[in-house]
DNA sequence: ATAGCCTTGATC
DNA sequence: GATCAAGGCTAT
């Protein structure tokens, strides 16, 4: 009854690779129909394959396309006009003038997560554009295959959609269309099984909407804010989907100033507001070690008894299905057993800074502390909560990181800006590699969340080649010392733009990579050019970054994503 | 081949 | 009967 990947000879062209989607197993609530590939309504594919592809060149916005978003005058102008989120793709405003509430169906305009053009309704599991619908049935009914004549990261947009077929159809499975929404049997009308999930999607884009409402009209009240036009009430609302973006901004530049009290009252949202989280933080700090600063949902939201219990219910937790992490999951300290020569002492404070069993409890008590007397959480939405806190540890990390606390806050802003990404890539790669993190983990729901997809920011097909990389680190023997050093060469970036102090930036970068060079020839003389060849891996992490970065800037701007958090700033702060 | 519009039909 | 997400048709 299944057309499988196999039958689809046209379309092994493309290499598949593990992935799992919940399984149709058939007909279900679709009347048969007979005849043809088998049941009515039944799904061209059953088990829907991954096309895995090798991103390399970075995506480019459309030069067209004009990107507002101006974090130096979020700063300076409490208005934030000046930011002009108005402009930004995906920022559609949700309240003409005069309006009050969204309730009408002209209020939820969102746009096409392939290809940024107006969405025409669910199709194949997702608001998609017209086109995309059609383009999508068409690949899929008529088993098209295409090639890419260029890197198979080609930037997919409106007036580029049709340029290459292979990307665009790529990025349709990416932002999640499925194949087994598309009829074997070509069968017209009724619905489908996913009918349900477009209404529970519905409620929940409506809720959101009304959630940001309030919380802007909190925001407006609470802080003196004034909109551009006067605050008069009749001015144009900026988008729900990121209402505090611009007190957001000037968090993250509290964030690494330490802090005072901010006045902004608790979002709405169920996470904690960024500057709550940050508050929290800086209390956290003063008693324990730096990543334990990163505790939000147990701060802010949790009682003292429950947090207290989870810790201690921890242990027995996690993950079912694989190997206890308290016992594996930390290493035996800097250059253990392969360092013959003299670690430089620079490296050693690196590596001794390093606190991962931190990072893996903090990891475990959000995903625990998310899923608490939930049957059901989303866990694409669960899976940026992670990565945000994983964000305010790296924020933290940095901070108290040797030459970039001497940085002014403006410098350490943009050099993060820059290297967020990439650092969370290459982190995961060092916790999958260094601390046995496995690639799934069981929550305490029995739901499944795929802890891989944080290292691929949430894009499945780059599972492909970050595994190649992984695989290359491995034969490169990548150890914690090489870790660090990296992650250090790519947050001490001195070709970022605009760095007032770029000199000492430059100089930490250089000191870096000559330690990180003389480590290599001192520890590893076996391995035939390590250090080079390490060096040549950058790029391709910051490939897998800027991929994720997209997927999760075009997820936020349809409202897919959690708002009012340090990944949203970050997202919005590099499109500037 | 694309994409806008049309037809269909199960579900509400 | 209204809705709306499937597939179909057709001008470009």
């Amino acid at each position: 009854m299944l057309l499988d990947m196999e039958q689809h000879s046209t379309l092994g062209s493309l290499s598949m690779s593990h992935f799992s989607l919940p399984s149709t197993g058939g007909s279900g609530d679709d009347a048969a129909a007979g005849g043809g590939g088998g049941g009515g309504n039944s799904p061209l594919y059953g088990s829907p394959p991954l096309y895995s592809i090798t991103a390399s060149a970075a995506p480019q916005h459309s030069p067209g396309i004009s990107y507002g978003y101006n974090l130096e005058a979020c700063f300076f102008s409490p208005s934030g006009t000046g930011g002009g989120l108005e402009q930004v793709p995906g920022f559609q405003p949700i309240l003409q003038q005069g309006s009050e509430l969204p309730d009408t169906k002209e209020g939820i305009e969102e746009l096409c997560p392939v290809c940024g053009d107006k969405v025409s309704g669910y199709h194949y599991g997702l608001l998609t554009c017209e086109s995309c619908k059609g383009f999508f049935k068409r690949t899929v009914q008529n088993k098209k295959v295409y090639t890419c004549v260029a890197e198979r990261s080609c930037h997919i947009d409106k007036t580029q959609r049709k340029r290459c077929p292979f990307c665009r159809f790529q990025k349709c499975l990416d932002v999640g269309m499925k194949l087994e929404a598309v009829r074997a049997d070509r069968m017209r009308g009724g619905r489908n099984k996913f009918g349900p999930m477009y209404k529970r999607d519905r409620a929940r884009k409506l809720q959101m909407i009304r959630q940001r409402q309030m919380a802007i009209q909190t925001l407006r009240n609470s802080s003196g804010y004034t909109s551009g036009n006067g605050g008069s009430g009749d001015a144009v609302t900026l988008s729900y989907t990121s209402p505090g973006s611009n007190f957001g901004a000037l968090q993250i530049k509290q964030e690494i100033q330490i802090p005072q009290v901010s006045s902004l009252t608790s979002s709405p949202d169920s996470s904690p507001s960024p500057i709550a989280v940050a508050l929290g933080q800086q209390q956290q700090q003063q008693q324990t070690s730096m990543y334990s600063a990163v505790l939000p949902a147990q701060q802010l939201q949790i009682p003292e008894q429950r947090v207290t219990q989870q810790v201690f219910e921890q242990s027995k937790l996690w993950p079912t299905n694989s190997p206890p992490p308290q016992k594996s999951f930390s290493y035996e300290g800097p250059s253990s057993g392969n360092s013959q020569g003299k670690v430089s002492p620079m490296i050693r404070d690196f590596v001794l800074a390093i606190d991962d069993q931190e990072w893996q409890n903090s990891l475990y008590n959000l995903l625990q502390n998310q899923t608490y007397n939930q049957c059901e959480v989303d866990l694409f939405e669960l899976m940026c909560k992670v990565l945000d806190q994983n964000l305010f540890s790296q924020v933290d990390w940095a901070r108290n990181s040797t030459f970039f606390k001497d940085l002014k806050v403006d410098d350490q802003m943009k050099l993060l800006q820059h290297s967020w990404s990439d650092m969370l890539v290459l982190d995961h790669m060092h916790h999958r590699m260094h601390n046995n993190l496995p690639d799934e983990a069981t929550l305490p729901n029995g739901q499944k969340f795929d802890l891989l997809s944080l290292g691929l920011l949430g894009v499945p097909s780059l599972a492909e080649p970050f595994t190649e990389i992984s695989t290359r680190l491995q034969d490169l023997k990548f150890d914690p010392s090489d870790y660090i050093s990296i992650k250090f060469l790519l947050l001490l970036n001195p070709d970022v733009r605009g760095l007032m102090n770029r000199k000492h930036v430059q100089e930490g970068h250089d000191q870096v990579q000559q330690a990180l060079h003389d480590y290599c020839l001192t520890s590893y003389p076996q391995v035939q050019d390590k250090f080079n060849k390490l060096l040549t891996i950058l790029p391709e992490i910051h490939s897998i970054a800027v991929r994720g970065e997209e997927h999760l800037y075009m997820k936020h701007c349809n409202g897919g994503a959690p708002t009012q958090t340090l990944l949203m700033e970050m997202l919005h702060a590099k499109r500037k």
